[in-house]
RNA sequence: GGGAGUUUAGCUCAGCUGGUUCAGAGCAUCUGCCUUACAAGCAGAGGGUCACUGGUUCGAACCCAGUAACUCCCA
């Protein structure tokens, strides 16, 4: 079988992939062995694959098959969330472009739509995930809408209502008038944004005795006791204004105590009360109190037993309460009521300012802070256990230093607003009796049952009297039981499954929604289950562009995933993503990392059809016992260095110390060493052993690299497999003895040969042409054991140990043995004095201060025994080294 | 305004308990090579006042204090 020059990703890709699935090689039951389990974080049924999914899943799919590979039982669940805001916004968006408006829709032939719209769309993202070679256990998929994962999310309500974590209420929430719902604090973005400070003035009257000064321009404002001015970024809610508030210190508005304001344009009376909230030196430190749009204002009127006039309506237009601008959008209505304002001469100006303004993740609009009955949630009592399980490091969060973050909010946590005014969710299972009364219950029979008692009517209640909340459950209300619910742990709480793998063992996701989802995991796991839900949290960072900015479809700086892959190949893409992202640390993507992956897995591939090439002769002698015996140690140390990457989820060095054992160690000195000249046979030891050799390679790029490793397993030099031989299910290579002597001096043999190219290279001396060499061993390495070696890299016509110098010969020095190449025609007296002179210098300048060192009576003292066995080594090997120097320096002279 | 973090080569990052004259890797750069596995390559090389200022210590990239710049979270 012959193998084709380049690899072809998008063939095997295809290929192997299927062939996985075939084989059945993701699935995972409950047996005897150990098992290993993640669950995905479900990306959104709206989503399509982003450089972030890249990354997040990239990281997951390769401890997965780490762990595959390590003989656990790996089950990696996939799934995703039914994002209620994001996908009502999409399918309210696919209506409009067929013409239907949701107002005209009934909630179910809405809902109708939306599951339309899931089934055509909604399964999009996790196709892409397949061709990044994601090995989930796709029979396990989940959707957080599944009718179970629905009741459980109704069951888990109705339990902690019970429990009284629970409850109804009107507060300020975070409005998004363009999604028209209630969203969670997390789910505002704040940003900061140029603005306006408006100063308007209020006229100001004694008690309630207001003079008719409104009509009479001409006599308004001189006096400074008959106005105040307050200054605002958001004049079109004047109408609302309840009070104006001063500090009571402020010896500037002495004079205003106890009287009254009027608010300019509709003349209502307000009055002026006295708050230290106020600060004196902001504005003009008179402060309009706004409880309805404002959440300090509310918490101020609440505080003074203030009216709330709330002059909004849900979509951000003016309402009747305005008494002026009715139905105008609030921004609209800002400028306008400017324009009123100054003509009116109760603008007195205008400033530029800067200041942080919400906006709705979902819909980008400028965030209302509106009073309005929601369902919260009770955080405190659930946050505590939560909190311990971090700090006690039952589960450990990767890097820790989010671990103080992690505290500061489960210390500082408030309720959850868990309503949305939304449909495509779960609807909220609290139903109202005609009085106002309501009951939680599963479902209309049961409501009834309980609401039978509480009726008050004259008349029977009967069934259809009961009306359901219209709203559905936050998104988060979902997702917070995914490690339980993909288990079916609500439905069954005994079953197999949830017994053998729940808790999960690692968890990869973004830190942005370390307290969205993460955190109330933990609460969920805890509360539901009594036991953490998973044990590592790998937070990844955010993908970014070359200019740092965060990639995204706004800004058009994300490449396509899908493109990239036909691109680089799949393999490619997957270490390009490695490469350099650190837990926690943002990764500035850079295309030409996956460029670097491509070259990686094409050195692999060439590396496998140079061995594949060669032909074997029984009767030849292995002469390459060394190098063998010298990468089995190395791969052995690699292997070390890489389970120790592993352990501390230092992802990107691990692949690090995995490439440069590929590409260095493995091809450019092993498969170097070894190498038969051209046409000529290898001897059946070393071919047999470099044959096992390829095969662990394979083993541990498999994470890394999926296809390409599965596509060569499969060649015929490592004979014939079985159907389900694949190394997708290979096990790891285990670390064996190291042999530290060997691995040492061979590093002093890649050192002289590389003083020997070097020598070349100076003296431009062609590869090609052979050179004779000698070696005064000083170190007392044999280099006998080396000769083939050194004689084959360096292109050597002779290689002499001797024991005495080499007159006349160019020489160089590594550790403390002396080379010697004879290149009498070659030889720049001057320049050989100058650059031994240099070396000469540099060692005594080091002797002395390891001298220094050593003569401190305070270092000798206080130093470790150890550092000063080093010192007094370092200083017998300078003085070694500088002895040889000046002998050559001395023959140099003769 | 409060809290956290970052700052090491042109770029992206290592540097674990302070101890090889002030330091490593990959990429990029430069020089020479189309040497029949690979130019997506091979062989070499250069490049750093470890942000700044002080302190602790026999000894500081590392510990402490302050300054500056940037980033994130919360108000």
């Amino acid at each position: 079988m012959s193998i084709s020059k380049t690899y072809q990703p998008k063939q095997a890709e295809d290929k192997w992939y299927s062939y996985w699935l075939q084989h059945k090689f993701f699935r995972s039951v409950p047996d005897e062995r150990e098992p290993y389990t993640i669950v995905i974080p479900p990306p959104n049924v709206t989503g399509v694959l982003h450089m972030g999914h890249m990354l997040n899943n990239t990281i997951q799919d390769v401890l997965i098959r780490r762990a595959r590979m390590k003989g656990k039982n790996a089950c990696w669940v996939p799934g995703t969330d039914h994002a209620s805001i994001a996908t009502e916004a999409k399918v309210v968006a696919m209506l409009k472009e067929r013409g239907i408006s949701k107002k005209d829709l009934s909630r179910s032939e809405f809902l109708s739509y939306a599951w339309e719209w899931k089934e055509k769309y909604g399964g999009i993202i996790l196709e892409q995930l397949k061709k990044l070679g994601a090995s989930c256990d796709w029979d396990r998929t989940r959707f957080t809408m599944d009718d179970d994962l629905s009741d459980a999310v109704i069951d888990t309500f109705i339990h902690l209502y019970k429990k009284g974590l629970i409850y109804r209420g009107v507060r300020m929430v975070n409005w998004d008038p363009q999604g028209k719902t209630a969203v969670s604090d997390e789910e505002v973005i704040r940003k900061e944004v140029n603005q306006k400070l408006y100063y308007i003035r209020y006229a100001v009257a004694q008690g309630s005795q207001i003079s008719d000064q409104r009509s009479e321009k001409s006599d308004f404002g001189h006096p400074p006791s008959d106005f105040l001015t307050i200054a605002t970024t958001r004049p079109e809610t004047i109408m609302a204004d309840t009070a104006i508030c001063i500090n009571p210190d402020d010896q500037r508005y002495k004079h205003l105590h106890g009287k009254k304001a009027m608010i300019p344009l509709i003349g209502r009376e307000i009055p002026i009360i006295l708050d230290e909230y106020v600060e004196m030196d902001f504005g003009t430190g008179c402060l309009k109190v706004t409880p309805a749009h404002d959440l300090n204002d509310y918490e101020l009127g609440l505080k003074h037993h203030l009216p709330v006039i709330d002059i909004l309506n849900d979509d951000g237009t003016l309402n009747e309460n305005a008494q002026i601008l009715m139905g105008e959008d609030r921004f609209i209505a800002r400028k306008k009521i400017v324009l009123l304002l100054d003509e009116e001469g109760a603008l007195e100006k205008v400033e530029d300012y800067k200041s942080q303004i919400g906006f709705s993740e979902r819909t980008d609009a400028v965030i209302e802070p509106k009073l309005s009955m929601q369902w919260f949630c009770k955080m405190e009592e659930m946050a505590k256990p939560a909190l311990d399980y971090v700090l006690k490091g039952d589960i450990k969060l990767i890097p820790d230093k989010f671990i103080n973050t992690y505290r500061h909010w489960m210390e500082n946590v408030h309720d959850w607003t868990i309503s949305r005014q939304l449909w495509w969710g779960q609807q909220i299972p609290a139903w109202y009796l005609p009085d106002g009364q309501f009951v939680i219950a599963k479902n209309r029979e049961e409501a009834f049952e309980q609401a039978q008692p509480l009726s008050t009517q004259h008349s029977p209640l009967t069934i259809d009297d009961l009306t359901q909340d219209q709203d559905v459950l936050d998104t988060w209300f979902s997702s917070w039981l995914w490690p339980i619910s993909v288990f079916d742990g609500f439905k069954d709480p005994n079953n197999d499954d949830i017994n053998y793998y729940y808790p999960t063992n690692d968890l990869v996701t973004a830190p942005e929604i370390l307290f969205f989802w993460v955190a109330r995991m933990i609460m969920a796991g805890h509360e539901f289950r009594g036991e953490l839900p998973f044990r590592n949290v790998y937070l990844t960072g955010i993908v970014r562009d070359k200019q740092g900015r965060k990639m995204s479809k706004s800004l058009g700086n994300s490449p396509d995933p899908l493109e990239l892959i036909e691109k680089y190949g799949a393999d490619g893409v997957r270490v390009g993503m490695l490469l350099s992202s650190p837990a926690g640390n943002d990764l500035m993507f850079d295309e030409s990392h996956c460029e670097q992956g491509r070259n990686f897995f094409n050195k692999v591939w060439n590396a496998f059809r140079l061995v594949k090439g060669w032909r074997v002769d029984k009767n030849l002698e292995n002469p390459n016992k060394v190098a063998i015996a010298w990468f089995k140690s190395r791969f052995s140390q690699a292997l070390a260095e890489i389970e120790n990457n592993f352990s501390q989820y230092r992802i990107s060095e691990a692949l690090m110390a995995t490439y440069k054992l590929v590409w260095d160690d493995f091809c450019a000195w092993y498969l170097e060493m070894i190498k038969p000249a051209y046409e000529h046979p290898i001897d059946r030891e070393t071919y047999e052993n470099t044959i096992v050799f390829f095969e662990n390679v394979l083993k541990i790029l498999h994470p890394f690299m999926p296809f390409i490793t599965e596509e060569l397993w499969h060649d015929e030099v490592f004979g014939e497999r079985t159907e389900v031989d694949c190394c997708i299910v290979a096990s790891m290579p285990e670390i064996e003895q190291i042999n530290t002597q060997l691995l040492e001096e061979t590093e002093i043999v890649k050192q002289a040969i590389t003083d020997i190219r070097n020598t070349r290279n100076n003296k431009q001396i062609s590869p090609k042409e052979a050179l004779a060499l000698s070696v005064k061993a000083n170190s007392g390495i044999n280099y006998n054991q080396y000769r083939s070696i050194i004689g084959k890299l360096g292109n050597l016509s002779a290689f002499n140990i001797v024991d005495e110098k080499v007159s006349g010969a160019v020489s160089f020095m590594v550790s403390k043995d002396e080379f010697f190449i004879p290149l009498t025609g070659n030889i720049d007296p001057v320049a050989e004095t100058e650059r031994l002179n240099k070396e000469k210098e540099y060692l005594h300048g080091f002797l002395k201060s390891v001298e220094v060192k050593l003569g401190n009576e305070r270092f000798m003292k206080n130093a470790k025994p150890e550092i000063i066995e080093n010192e007094l080594k370092k200083k017998a090997d300078a003085e070694t080294k500088l002895k040889i120097i000046q002998d050559n320096l001395a023959s140099l002279a003769d």
